[in-house]
RNA sequence: GGACUUGUAGCUCAGUUGGUUAGAGCGCAGCAUUGACAUUGCUGAGGUCACAGGUUCGAAUCCUGUCAGGUCCACCA
């Protein structure tokens, strides 16, 4: 063995010997017990970050319950990421001068599964760099035939049931990436804005209604002026009609509790076309919605020729100028207020009406909140369980129409002779099942990522391979970043249990970020992004992988750490030198031979050697339980202590003075069960020193956990 | 407004059902060693465990409150 150990030479190379060699398959242990992981399937065509790299978590749970003899099954995949996708596409449509309105649909979508087929490989084996023993023979993505052909049968079921329907409501709307959003994908930033007191004129009279609004470009759909039902101030005034500044349009002034008279000046106008609270408003005093004044490209509409063609920004300053002009402009003053934003491209995004495909959530979330309750799915750690059941408890329904084109297209088709919607996940259907007519046209949305994402589970396993969906489903753990607990855990347990009457997973584990050295969240845009492949070029996967899972809680976020990644790579170069120390043993003529902790206890006569026994024999159960207990950082610290502190620093000094054929049988064997320990969090270095040293299986991977061999 | 989470050594963090003298890595000081160790070993300094109460034989740990950071949810135009 070398001097030092040089991560370099040895990962490829026997990442490349275990695949090859079929041990990422269950395969490998067909009489044991099914243990099964779905990797949460990452972006195709984008590089893997730290997040990534926390799944390293599910590999150790995966490599040490391979190695107790279960069947293991992690599944990899990758998520075709239909917003994220098409946006970095157009970003870079953008600097060639170009956009995605100068393409049809269909070339549009060619050109970005082009260009996803690219990238797909980068990621995939960027995984296999980590170290993780995914069985790539059962790789799936999320557009496979096989994959979109169940997402179809789920939508048409939902269809079926009652569960999905067809509404037009005020959606948010981004009038930058074209689309619109479910609610969590909107980001309320807190922003300086101005409350506009605008004048309108009551019919008839030479008096006014003063209305306070942040929104005065808008005032071209208004439908009505209301104030609370109890301020004397407007009591007179309810009832009566109002102008429509500018335009001189004739609305009602209404009451309703809505509205808080110690705000602003206590009249409010009410714009049902874009603003949620003024729908619902206009709703329960059956107003009519008006009309939209904010067009799908962020322009204004309908405005008799005001601001017509403004972007939204122009048209409020061009609005309260001609207001000023009029003497209708009150007073104006700076106020706090809350910007609903694109979570992708950070612009405001427009409430606007829409017709979308909604799933009525209620049922679906009452049985995935019951599971937890129940303890069919257990959450670690259990704290999170407060933010799942919030989520589920005042869960909205779920907008699943986007207008991108890169996703999955939803298989309903529009009769456009009797206005019917067909559902048909197998194909076209060749006539309207209403009026028999044959003029149906295709729905040019697709859904939302995560509507086939919540299919994951079952989607992926009843497609792998012949019989993996008997035994393998319900997963034993979903293994991923507390941040997407809602738009993705939630839902699939929900859309798991409505397909399959099974909880998709038995346990969610929930990691934490992995924020800059300095704390902070890592993002393009602040430019602290760390790619983990160099860490891993650096370092080693093994020193990665460890540094990850040692001094952090589960579910804690954490910064990155170069010290302790040095700390990791000199941790793996302390274990190669003991492995060497006995490889240069046993040149003395030594007998190497490896005993299990039983056996040893029978073989070490010494009165240290069996207290080292014993010892290790302990250790073995403190990292099984605390890996049994998802406590990584326990296994982890327990490890490094005995290993550096205890086993090389006492045990191997005190062994080198007294060496002889019995003390190095025990010695061997000691190590030899510390390297199978380690081996979940550390594959690479393990495996090469269990094959440089004799009497060692094929693979310290397929090896036992408990016998020795 | 509601919820969650964090506050422990100079820095980054562990601290498992409350239980001797509160730990690790890095950094710092001193000594030793070229050995299995592109080093390592030994010794040491460094902590009012955010603050204030309370429960307890005993609190970093449990309870209440305060302060500070972070995150999420819901929001008055």
């Amino acid at each position: 063995m070398d001097k030092a150990y040089d991560h370099t030479l040895v990962e490829d190379k026997i990442y490349k010997t275990w695949e090859e060699n079929g041990y990422f398959k269950p395969e490998i242990n067909p009489d044991g017990a099914p243990y099964s992981i779905i990797l949460p399937p990452p972006n195709a065509n984008a590089p893997l970050h730290f997040g990534h790299a926390m799944y390293v978590i599910e590999d150790v749970l995966i490599r040490y319950h391979r190695m107790k003899g279960l069947a293991t099954l992690w599944v990899p995949g990758a998520d075709h990421a239909g917003t994220e996708t098409q946006f970095v596409f157009e970003k870079k449509l953008k600097e060639q001068g170009k956009s995605r309105l100068d393409y049809d649909r269909d070339t549009l979508f060619q050109m970005i599964w082009d260009y996803v087929q690219e990238n797909r490989g980068g990621m995939e084996n960027q995984l296999r760099r980590l170290g993780f023993s995914l069985d790539w023979s059962r790789l799936k993505f999320t557009m496979d035939p096989d994959i979109v052909k169940i997402v179809y049968s789920t939508f048409e079921k939902m269809f079926d049931d009652g569960l999905v329907y067809r509404a037009n409501r005020l959606v948010n709307y981004c009038t930058f990436d074209g689309t619109s959003f479910s609610d969590l994908e909107v980001v309320n930033e807190d922003a300086q804005g101005s409350l506009y007191e605008i004048k309108y004129p009551i019919k008839n009279t030479s008096d006014f209604i003063t209305v306070a609004t942040t929104r005065p470009e808008t005032l071209f759909g208004d439908v009505a002026v209301m104030v609370s039902p109890d301020d004397s101030r407007y009591k007179d005034l309810v009832g009566k009609t109002a102008m429509i500044p500018l335009i001189d349009r004739e609305i009602p002034i209404i009451a309703d509790e809505h509205v808080d008279k110690e705000f602003g000046t206590g009249a409010v106008k009410v714009t049902p076309n874009h603003d949620f609270n003024d729908y619902e408003v206009a709703v329960r005093n059956k107003l009519p919605m008006g009309i939209q004044v904010i067009g799908f490209d962020g322009k204004m509409i309908n405005t008799d020729g005001v601001v017509d063609d403004l972007y939204v920004k122009q048209a409020r300053k061009a609005t309260v100028e001609k207001l000023e002009e009029k003497g209708l402009l009150g007073n104006v003053v700076d106020r706090q207020m809350v910007l609903r934003k694109c979570y992708k491209c950070k612009n405001v995004l427009e409430p606007l009406p829409k017709e979308q495909w909604y799933v009525k959530m209620e049922p679906l979330a009452k049985k995935a909140i019951e599971a937890v309750k129940s303890g069919e799915i257990k959450i670690h750690p259990q704290s999170f369980d407060k933010v799942y059941f919030q989520f589920l408890e005042n869960i909205r329904d779920w907008n699943i129409s986007r207008q991108n084109v890169w996703g999955i297209r939803i298989p309903a088709w529009f009769c456009e002779n009797c206005s019917n919607w067909e559902v048909k996940s197998e194909g076209a259907p060749e006539k309207c099942s209403k009026c028999d007519s044959k003029n149906l046209v295709q729905d040019i949305d697709t859904f939302d990522t995560w509507f086939s994402s919540s299919q994951w589970p079952f989607a992926t396993l009843q497609t792998t391979k012949e019989g993996d969906y008997e035994k393998f489903y319900p997963t034993t753990v979903m293994e991923t970043g507390y941040d997407i607990l809602r738009w993705w855990v939630a839902r699939m347990a929900m859309v798991g249990i409505y397909r399959t009457e099974k909880v998709p997973f038995k346990n969610v584990v929930l990691h934490g970020l992995v924020n800059d050295p300095l704390g902070k969240k890592m993002s393009k845009s602040k430019g602290n992004v760390v790619n983990p492949m160099e860490l891993v070029d650096q370092y080693g996967a093994d020193a990665v992988r460890f540094a990850l899972v040692y001094g952090t809680a589960l579910g804690n976020d954490q910064a990155l750490s170069y010290p302790k990644l040095e700390a990791m790579r000199k941790f793996s170069n302390k274990l190669w030198n003991i492995g060497r120390f006995i490889e240069m043993n046993q040149t003395k003529n030594l007998k190497l031979k490896t005993l299990s902790i039983e056996e040893l206890k029978e073989f070490a006569k010494n009165e240290t050697d069996r207290e080292w026994v014993n010892r290790v024999g302990e250790l073995v159960e403190v990292v099984s339980k605390n890996i049994d207990d998802y406590q990584f950082h326990f296994a982890a610290d327990s490890l490094y202590e005995f290993i550096w502190h205890q086993f090389a620093d006492i045990y191997v000094e005190d062994v080198k003075n007294r060496i002889d054929e019995n003390s190095f049988i025990i010695l061997y064997s000691l190590f030899s069960i510390l390297l199978k320990l380690l081996h979940p969090f550390m594959p690479f270095i393990t495996e090469e020193i269990y094959q440089k040293l004799p009497q060692h299986g094929e693979s310290i991977m397929t090896s036992s956990w408990l016998n020795n061999g």
